[in-house]
DNA sequence: TTGACGAAACGAAACGGCCCGTTCTATATA
DNA sequence: TATATAGAACGGGCCGTTTCGTTTCGTCAA
């Protein structure tokens, strides 16, 4: 009885999947994004890297975009501060995001899923999704805040935290992850300030 | 003598372009990215629609996001609110900016530039200056809000026009461009309360 | 416990198709 | 006559898919 029916069937959960080859393929994936960037960021050129044929990439990802998510989720996942200060949170937020952008590839793959979800749709939902979880994370460094009476309990939280993270998207989008300190200081100063209680 | 070793030469400025063929290929590019999005906005189906010839497209654009450029200035320029409240001007120019990548073809192009940018290296300095006038300009509103004494005058332009065109691109990029009126006041409110005056 | 079987993943090669950026030609225009 | 034009064609790269023969590994009978 022929498959030929049922090609695009979805795998079973339990397909037996080269975990080496797997790694191979990231690995290289990797590299050659940092190499070449996103214009020499081509299924063709991860696969020769990995010494892998391009079925198999195409096996276990759909898209670019896919192969793109599963690198940016191997980097670790970015800690969100908790100093007891809501200033110190936010300036900590901002500095640790912008430095792990420049120092990590991080940056880079960001850039590219950006870039690919102008194209592919798998890549504009998980983009969003990304963003409504940084902002729910984001979002609780202000709840603690307001547990410690330190911002009115009507601030929005998930206002705040697109504000936050808003800033460290513009440096990104623009190149401009080198800020200094002072630049993070002030915007962290200018966001607590929006968001300070107001006192007596 | 022939030109072989200059064949990169600039054009003459007065050199006899066809300002018809120029129109119809905007005019095209702007109708096949409207049409197909930036996966389908290749130099060639620009030129196929425009029923002009490849050479004569990178004849005047040395690339693809040179095209996006050129469409996206012709694009009516944003106008920067001056309603005499800072409040409302920020709530003003959010609320105008999205509108405009909603219902036009700006966000659409606004977009492809963003993605074409991690490729191309004038796309990306394109994109920086674009970012750049935009705070330049928008930090007017602000000085116009210290002329008022709306504003107290220590607070950093540059910086407040960051965090209201950055609510704007965090819309853009993650699709929430149908940012209800109570959202758009929120973030201006946010904003303003940021940046008031500390009264007596 | 061993060994053969068979399903599934694998690397490599090739495909038709699209697009890139360039070069050539022949035509139209000023 | 000089220049821009449309169009065709080029060598090259990548796309996503198919086909091939091979290797890996779980299963099960001996």
């Amino acid at each position: 009885m022929p498959m030929n029916e049922e090609k695009k069937a979805r795998r079973s959960i339990g397909a037996r999947r080269n975990p080496a080859s797997a790694e191979a393929i990231l690995d290289a994936a990797e590299t050659v994004l940092a190499e070449s960037g996103h214009a020499g960021f081509s299924i063709e050129a991860v696969a020769r890297r990995a010494r892998a044929g391009k079925p198999t990439i195409y096996r276990w990802w759909p898209s670019k975009a896919a192969l793109l998510l599963d690198i940016y989720q191997r980097q670790k996942q970015f800690a969100y501060p908790d100093t007891g200060a809501i200033e110190e949170d936010i300036a900590a937020f901002l500095k640790g995001l912008l430095a792990n952008w420049r120092d990590t590839a991080s940056g880079a793959i960001f850039r590219s899923i950006v870039a690919e979800a102008q194209s592919d749709e798998s890549a504009a939902r998980a983009l969003a999704l990304y963003a409504a979880g940084r902002r729910a994370a984001t979002g609780k460094m202000i709840e603690r805040a307001k547990a410690r009476g330190e911002v009115a309990d009507d601030v929005d939280p998930a206002i705040v935290a697109d504000l936050v993270s808003a800033f460290a998207w513009v440096h990104l989008l623009t190149g401009r992850l080198d800020a200094g300190e002072q630049e993070i200081r002030a915007a962290a100063r200018l966001v607590m300030q929006g968001i300070a209680k107001r006192a007596s």
